[in-house]
DNA sequence: TGAAAGTCTACTAATTCCATAGACTTTATA
DNA sequence: TATAAAGTCTATGGAATTAGTAGACTTTCA
């Protein structure tokens, strides 16, 4: 039941541009090579992940001197839910049971099969979770555990 | 988020081999083949993955002719959760929230690592299901939508 | 004693994962 | 307008994992 690297990378790029954003200021263009040193990620690697992600049309980017990568919508639009789907395809742990993917398992009869019940239950929760967590959310909440471990906000 | 081979058949013989059991009766016990056959699974593959159900404690076997595999215990005190780790490794989608195999991860500060916070809430909620479902309850739930689609007992 | 069953170990083909490399395009600015 | 700074794109490669095969071995019962 593993996040790949890919999307640990990916998800961790998207929540470190919505962690950089400011209130009543522009969306901040951070350069790949930034995100590769603040997350300590293969920069080369990094590049593939993000390019992955503008062609999905969750980033856009600014080519050029001065350019880098931004969130292509507020924070508060973008769900981690879609950042994963992007990355590391479907949610769901069993293909019987995917939305987004769905294909029959082998399995005698699918409606009384009991692993596809809750594998159902299963994927349910973690959509639940994916896709009701936008990247505003992960910002706010890291902020809250800061505060409570009483660290200065950046 | 994928289930593998080894895990899906695994759990559809445990699954099985709990649904084929009868009340007041002595557990039964089936060989390889019949499940492989019943299941859909390659026996040679399937052999392999009850092995290890067997070493890890969860079946127990009988050699010889009429021998077969059956459940250590009552499909009551095995749940989901235990058969996955055996088959799958640890449930986290990442090392950093795992408490089985806890290994930090390449954040730059685990404490207040967004994705560690929703990913640890991704991993508790796959927990709480598999540690939650025994095979009994796997099996009373598909005998309920048995009943509901008005087919017979087996 | 022989057939029926599980046990155990090794092997392999295919795929996926995690990168790395390098040539190319676009843009700002000196 | 040249140049350096940035993203774009495609190919390649090693390592690990996955899904299975093969085959020799052991145990048990009739």
């Amino acid at each position: 039941m593993r996040l790949s690297k890919r999307g640990e990378y990916g998800l961790r790029a998207m929540i470190m541009l919505a962690g950089s954003a400011r209130e009543n200021e522009p969306l901040p263009v951070v350069q790949i090579k930034e995100i590769s040193q603040r997350e300590q990620i293969s920069s080369k690697f990094l590049e593939q992940i993000l390019l992955t992600l503008k062609n999905a049309g969750l980033l856009h980017s600014k080519m050029g001197v001065g350019g880098g990568y931004y969130l292509a919508r507020p924070a508060s639009e973008i769900t981690l839910g879609q950042i994963f789907r992007v990355l590391d395809g479907p949610v769901a742990p069993i293909k019987c049971v995917s939305q987004m993917a769905y294909e029959p398992c082998g399995c005698p009869d699918e409606q009384t099969c009991g692993l596809r019940l809750v594998m159902g239950d299963v994927r349910n929760a973690i959509v639940d979770i994916l896709d009701h967590t936008s990247l505003e959310d992960v910002a706010k909440r890291r902020e809250a555990v800061r505060q409570s471990l009483g660290l200065a906000s950046l």
